[in-house]
Parts: structure tokens; sequence; C-alpha cells
DNA sequence: TTGTAGGCGTTATCAA
DNA sequence: TTGATAACGCCTACAA
């Protein structure tokens, strides 16, 4: 079996015609004739020509690929992001290369030289729960990366960022357990580095003091998102002289986690403590007794704006522009209004 | 802020030494001074220099890239898989292009182009529920692109696979289903185009032949692993006349469905028909009912070993090896022993 | 120990 | 309408 692969140049042999004429000829250029076009293509078709996307990057001086960056796979969130992502870019004729830091700062910092060694033509990061400094993401920038944060964006970072508008959400949180007759609600957050931790925060208390509910620091708790952060976080909240009796987590597998400590830990408010969390995962379906709510989020459609405002810039390049804060809506989806109160 | 990434030459020109010799002193190659390998490297960090793979690959004619095809990121398996196959790919110096097929094989082949344009190095593959002919597989391997296969491979097709046990694993469960008392036991399996899917069977059966117990075809029904498939398949083994009172699953997605299947449609014996998956899914431990058991899987273990074997063939190639079967243990994961038959 | 030359596959530019 | 040439950044032989 011929394991050498077809070039331009082998095709330009056989029908002696120079490689430029081929070239041109692959890509329907206008001013080769109709012919030359057709044996061409014909004879390329024969010999399984692939063009070598290798010479093509390193001619045209671009990669062709852009980078995600997420925490982990794992999380369900971040793999519809990346479908979005990727779906995107490869309509657009680009490649991605994935990178999970695993909520390790190192890791981060080494998935971003990868991506500079791959000069990747643009990237766009969901920052991990390390990182505080962000001098190795504006290194990049520096090097020409354009950057486009979603979801965790660092707080006082001048990029654009795409993600979900978790402030409403909070508000209609908040707004349907009041309805439900919750005065104390709870609320387990994370990183207050993150805009989207700080903008849950707002939207809740603003919630409560919509209804006039007095915000009280000790029902808000932060968890780092492992389980044992989780399931602590909770405890502390029910161990408070007066306990929540609804309580809004940061995300669905927090809210998971706060169920689990409730079951085995308090069981005889298990069936009455309501929860919302962030997400809608899917595994929700799956349960016997599901939490009272999810706000939907739409990762898809993030990873997709992200990667529109990111090729943008790429195909752009400028310094000093206005960055963007897009927000796409979260929707509280009810899973659970049988609990009494 | 400097755009212009810098290149050896600039290095070389810089401090007035020949691009070679700058080249070698950034690879430690020992020819060269020590102090001339100081002054390079200095200046190499100063320039904030990253070696332009893009131009290495080239180069080399390689493209340090590993290929991996999966059906889907939104299956757990699969991207505990891609980790252990980019851990691998990474510790090796390689990058990673994750293709999903999305069972659809059309993409499949699409997927395909890219990884021959992108000319990466090698690619394992768990092939699409569509792909029964594998003409766009063989293609790949007569460009010279060595081929792994994992999870799922076509029946009569001589390469390296790396799967787990399952032959064993469903020995093993349904052992387990006899030492509770079952005699009727149902299997809802998969494509029996996969090898996969024909393992199972034979262990399913064979695991009755040892316990003596006569086969039903009627007891096995197969899925595609849409909800609604996997909804059909448990309906039709509950309608039987003599219905039956285990069920072994492919996998644990659609055990899942099952269990619902079984909440709504046959609630009576929602708490006797007892159910064992394939995967140990980490959803399950946030089941108030989890099911009898899974057999736990090795998916980051089978991306690495998958991913050793590929490199194997990537840094020395040949034509006519023997192919190698590798099977890694799955382990029955007992969750919930208190059902009462 | 350092330098020079050639080439990997493709394409843009310019010439024929 | 087609062809020749040079260039992208790096590496390997080989020469000095």
């Amino acid at each position: 079996m011929d394991h050498k692969r077809a070039t331009i140049k082998d095709i330009a042999s056989e029908l002696k015609l120079s490689p430029s004429t081929v070239s041109k000829a692959l890509r329907d250029h206008p001013n080769i004739g109709v012919v030359t076009k057709e044996r061409v293509k014909k004879l390329a078709k024969q010999l399984h020509f692939v063009p070598n996307q290798s010479a093509i990057r390193f001619k045209q001086q671009k990669s062709f690929t852009l980078g995600i960056l997420i925490p982990s796979m794992l999380d369900h969130f971040y793999v519809a992001a990346v479908e979005g992502f990727e779906k995107f870019a490869y309509d657009s004729g680009y490649n991605v290369l994935i990178g999970q830091s695993h909520e390790s700062l190192l890791r981060e910092k080494e998935l971003l030289l990868t991506m500079q060694s791959n000069r990747v033509d643009g990237l766009i990061i969901a920052i991990s729960r390390e990182t505080v400094d962000t001098s190795h993401i504006n290194e990049c920038v520096q090097a020409g990366i354009p950057i486009v944060y979603f979801m965790r964006k660092p707080i006082n970072e001048d990029f654009h960022c795409v993600c979900s508008d978790v402030y409403t959400g909070a508000i209609d949180a908040v707004a349907y357990f009041v309805s439900r007759g919750h005065k104390r609600i709870g609320f387990i957050n994370a990183s207050s580095f993150w805009t989207t931790s700080r903008d849950r925060f707002l939207g809740y208390r603003d919630g409560l003091v919509q209804h006039h509910i007095p915000f009280d620091k000790s029902l808000v708790q932060e968890s780092d998102f492992t389980q044992e952060s989780n399931l602590q976080a909770m405890r502390r909240l029910m161990q408070l002289e007066s306990p929540p009796t609804a309580v809004l987590a940061f995300k669905d597998q927090v809210l998971l986690d706060a169920m689990c400590c409730l079951r085995r830990e308090f069981p005889s408010k298990a069936t009455t403590v309501e929860l919302i969390g962030y997400g809608a995962n899917p595994i929700i379906q799956y349960l016997e007794h599901p939490p009272l709510a999810s706000l939907k989020e739409q990762p898809y459609e993030i990873g997709q704006k992200a990667g529109s405002l990111l090729l943008d810039l790429v195909n752009h390049p400028r310094t000093g522009y206005q960055p963007q804060l897009v927000k796409l809506p979260c929707e509280l989806q009810v899973f659970n209004t049988h609990k009494q109160r």
C-alpha cells in the first residue's frame, strides 16, 4: 500500500503542470481554465489528495485553531459549552484545542503555554478556582492572542465576557421561594473573585430587599465545589440557630450534595427544605424526589456566542476595543411543587 | 506592545549568532558552549520566545497530534476515556484532537477527513452506532495513520483494541442475580455489530448456562440508547407473559431509563425488579433508591492504554502486526441490597 | 564550537 | 491562462 501521501507537487508533475496552477485549480481560483480544473480535481481524488494543514498553517502564519480552557469536562455545563464553541469553530473552518485546568493554576499556566506554542488564533477561558493573579493570561494578550472570557471572569479585567444572567436568575429564584412562603433563604456561593459569584450574590441580596426580607450574612456560605466543601456549607447552614427553610445553590452539583446532606444528616427536614440550583442538570430527571427547581442556563449558546465574539477579534485585531459583557438569560425550571411546608 | 512574536532568527541576529546555533542552544545540544547557551536562553526568555509548533510540525512532517473519535462527550464514560488518553498524550509531548460523531456515520467520515488533513500521527476510535461499513477508517490506515479501537470495535477488524472485560462482567452480574434468587433474568443489549455487545451477550448466556438456567431469546432486547428506545426495551421485557425479575443493562444510561420505566409504568414491580448496569456512573450516588449494582469499568485506564498502544504504532510503523485485544477488568459495585423478592 | 545551505508543502506575487 | 520564484520558521547535514 502506498504510504506516501500525495502532495500538490505530485499532482503537478503527473499532469505536467506547475504546483501553483494545481494549487489554484484545487481552490477554484477564477483564472484557471475549466478543463485544467477538471483534470486536476480528478487526479486529486484518484490519489486521495488531502491538503496538508500543517503546511498551510505554516505558510499562512495562522493555526486556524481556537483554544478553549475550562475547569473540567466532568462538568456537564462545560461540556455543553465546548460543544457550542466547537460547532461554531468548525463551521468557520477552525479546529479546537481543549484544555482542562482541573481547577489548578499551575495546569492553567502550562496549558496557556501549549496554546501559545500551538499559535492558537484566539482563546476563550473560564478561569480555574485558583486563578487570582492573571498575569499569565495577560501575557497571551500581549503575544497577540485575543481572549474572551466566559462564565468565570476575573473581576477588573476588561475583555469580552459571555455568561449567564445569574443576577436575574437569583432574583427569580428568591421571588419563587418567597411566593412559596419562605423567609429564611440560604445561599451557597463560590469564589468571590469571579464576577459570576458577585452577580449571584447581588441578585440574591436584591431579591431579598425586594421582598423586604432582611439580609443575614450568616445565611451565605461559600464552597469550593468539592463534595466535602459542599456538604460542609450545607451543614453550616442547617446548624444555624435559625436555619434556612430554602437554599439557593451556586450550581446543581452543589445542590445535589446539599440534598445528600439533608437526607443523611437532617432527615427530619429533608422533605421540607426546598432547594434551587443553577444548571438544570439532566441528572435531575432521574431523581425520585427532585429539588424544587433549577435555573436553566444556555451553555451551548454561550459557547457559540463566545466563539463569535472571539472570531471577530481574530479577524479584526485591534487594541483598546470596547469590551462587551453578554448575558444570556436563565430560566427557572420547576421540578417539584409537591412539598408542603 | 510588541505584537510580532520572536523567532529564532530574531534571537540569532540580536546575538550575532547563526540561527542553527540558537536552535541547538535552545535544545541543549551538546556541542554548543555553555556561555552561548546561557546568552541565548536569557534573551529567549526576555523576548518571550515560544517555539512555533506550526513550523516544527511542518518541518518534521509530524503533527505531534493524536486524534480521538468518540460518540459523545455527554457520556461520562467517554469523557473519562478522553482524560486518560489526553494525560498520556500530553505526557508524551502530543496534543489531542477530539472528535464527536454524535452517533452519525456522516459526521464520523467528516471528522476522519479533518483528522487526515491535520495529519494526526495516530487515532483511537470508538465507532458510531451507524458505522457498519468501515471503508472510511481503512482509508486512514492506508494513508499511513495507525488506528487503535477502543470499547466499540467492529467485528472482523484486525487492529489493536482496548476495552472492558464485559464478558466476565456479565458472568459476574448473572451470578450475583442468581445468588439473590433470580431465575428470570432479562438483558438489554446494543448493536450486534460491536464486539462489546457480542461479548456481553456471550457472558450473559454463559452465565445462565453455568447456573443451569435455560436461555430464553425473548428476554434479550436491543436498544439504540435513545431514551425512547431504552424505555421501549424495558417495556417489552416487562410486558412478557413471564417478565424478568432482574435485568442486566448495556450501560447505566439504559439502566436509569429502565428504572424510570418501572416507576412510571410498572409501579408495583419498581421495588422488586433488580437491575445491574455497566459504568458505575457517579449519578447513582445521588439516587435515593439506587439500583442493585453496576459493573465499574476503567475508562481512564482504557484511554491511557489505547494511547500507549497507539504511540507504539506511531513510533514503530509496521504492517501486518499481530493485533492485540486488551481487556481491562470490570468490578461489580453493589449499591443496594435492601430489596427483597 | 559555530556557521551555511537546503528543504519540508503551500501560496502570493509577478512574469510570461 | 499558466508558470517561476520566493517565503513562512525550523532543523539536519555538513562545512568551516
